[in-house]
DNA sequence: CGGGTTATTGAAGGCTATCAACCAAAGTGG
DNA sequence: CCACTTTGGTTGATAGCCTTCAATAACCCG
């Protein structure tokens, strides 16, 4: 099950965190950043496929990716099931459920995945000596807000094959800011939670990827992708991706 | 255009306010509520049609709606739009556009609309003195994330009937929310906004509304809507709504 | 009352879901 | 080590939902 690890005093801290121009630091001063040390006491060992959090559990805490993937999800009664992300190294979840103190949504590792944990409580304490701290939470939320009001544009307004090469591209753009190849990577995702996540069946996903692939776009291998021709994949996505 | 008013020392403030129940005081303890009273310092007045603020501008404050109604949208660069949320009495908006302090959104009035200006650099002041006004802020850009993440699931996963029946619920539960009826009411939206936020045409939604007519579940002419069988709306939106 | 906006309705076609078969890879267990 | 099973992915045929194009009607506001 997940593994709960206490930080080790000379373990790495965000001051000295290769994450640090990503995840919560983003933007802060260098001496803010420094004091960001202490509020991250724990972290969490998740195995592929465990739960990070599932709808409502108790929430008093959000989550800083440190290694792996995780994707969130929400349910409803019946059962059905929307993801709302992938999320990878340096991103925050566990921004929703803080109206009840209770998470309405689930995150589950994509993989073998490490996070940091932030205690909210703790928030509050350092913010004191801190200014710059509460603005900074309302900034990671409010970009969690913004990011989900752009998969709403993207679900209200894209056909498939748009849905799909705007999705591959900002896969990109993520893993490259992360240093990773922004032409050559893995998706983590199955084609079933792709669709998911883009409204589409994963037949839908499969022949699309076929169809870029006959096109010369991309060369994919299941979950193998090699981006061949992003410019035309940017214009297929639409004005900005 | 808009007006901006100072609000005079005799007006209403928070802790009298009739959505009290509804807005940013929402599940705050009574004496927390008075020391709201200082936060809101002005009020902005819009005539319909008119911003509140547009893509770009700059960010400070966030606004509460005390009467009227509004519309967000986020755009691309290629000039399409999406609606991201229509937006009643007791309701916060400006929450995105945190990250650069630039707004990403834009809001517009649905009828003439006044709201409430809460400067963030005026929440983190009051919040010395108010501990709890820090996590109030962060529960409602939760509930904001958590909404979007809701309507994530009705575009990805539903039917076109389902979203308009889930839509006409959630309008209604809202409405009885501040003292209106929930079988009657007028939406101050037209036929193409209501589709652009549920990812239709607005021709798939009138057809859509004039089955619901002929089926027997509503009443509805031009704006103004009558639920006559909520059950079986209820049963056509899913197991939640 | 007239002009422009908004809403309704019809016909046709395309996109995507559904149903189904097949394939590949990775376990599993004897 | 090899059948057998399971899981995930690909591809085909068909149906149907929703969009698109189009015309008409109703409404609103000056």
């Amino acid at each position: 099950m997940n593994q709960r690890v206490p930080v080790a005093p000379d373990a790495s801290h965000c001051s000295t965190c290769m994450l640090g121009h990503v995840c919560l630091p983003i933007g802060m001063a260098p001496p803010d950043i420094a004091r960001l040390d202490q509020l991250v006491k724990e972290r969490i060992r998740i195995g592929k496929g465990q739960y990070l959090y599932r709808l409502g559990d108790a929430q008093d805490a959000i989550y800083g990716i440190r290694v792996g993937s995780l994707k969130t999800l929400v349910a409803d009664a019946g059962g059905q099931v929307q993801i709302t992300g992938f999320h990878l190294p340096g991103e925050i979840v566990g921004l929703d459920g803080m109206l009840e103190s209770r998470h309405v949504s689930s995150a589950q590792a994509l993989e073998d995945t490490e996070v940091c944990v932030i205690r909210l409580s703790e928030v509050d304490d350092i913010a004191r000596q801190l200014p710059s701290l509460q603005p900074q939470v309302r900034r990671l939320m409010s970009r969690e807000i913004s990011r989900a009001h752009t998969m709403l544009a993207t679900l209200g307004g894209m056909r498939a094959e748009q849905r799909l090469a705007a999705f591959l591209l900002n896969l990109s753009q993520r893993l490259s800011v992360l240093g990773y190849s922004s032409v050559e990577f893995v998706m983590r995702m199955s084609r079933e939670e792709i669709g998911n996540y883009l409204g589409l069946t994963l037949e839908t996903v499969s022949r699309l990827f076929s169809r870029l692939g006959r096109d010369g776009l991309i060369r994919i291998h299941q979950r193998e992708v090699h981006i061949l021709d992003m410019e035309s994949l940017r214009q297929l996505a639409g004005p900005d991706c």
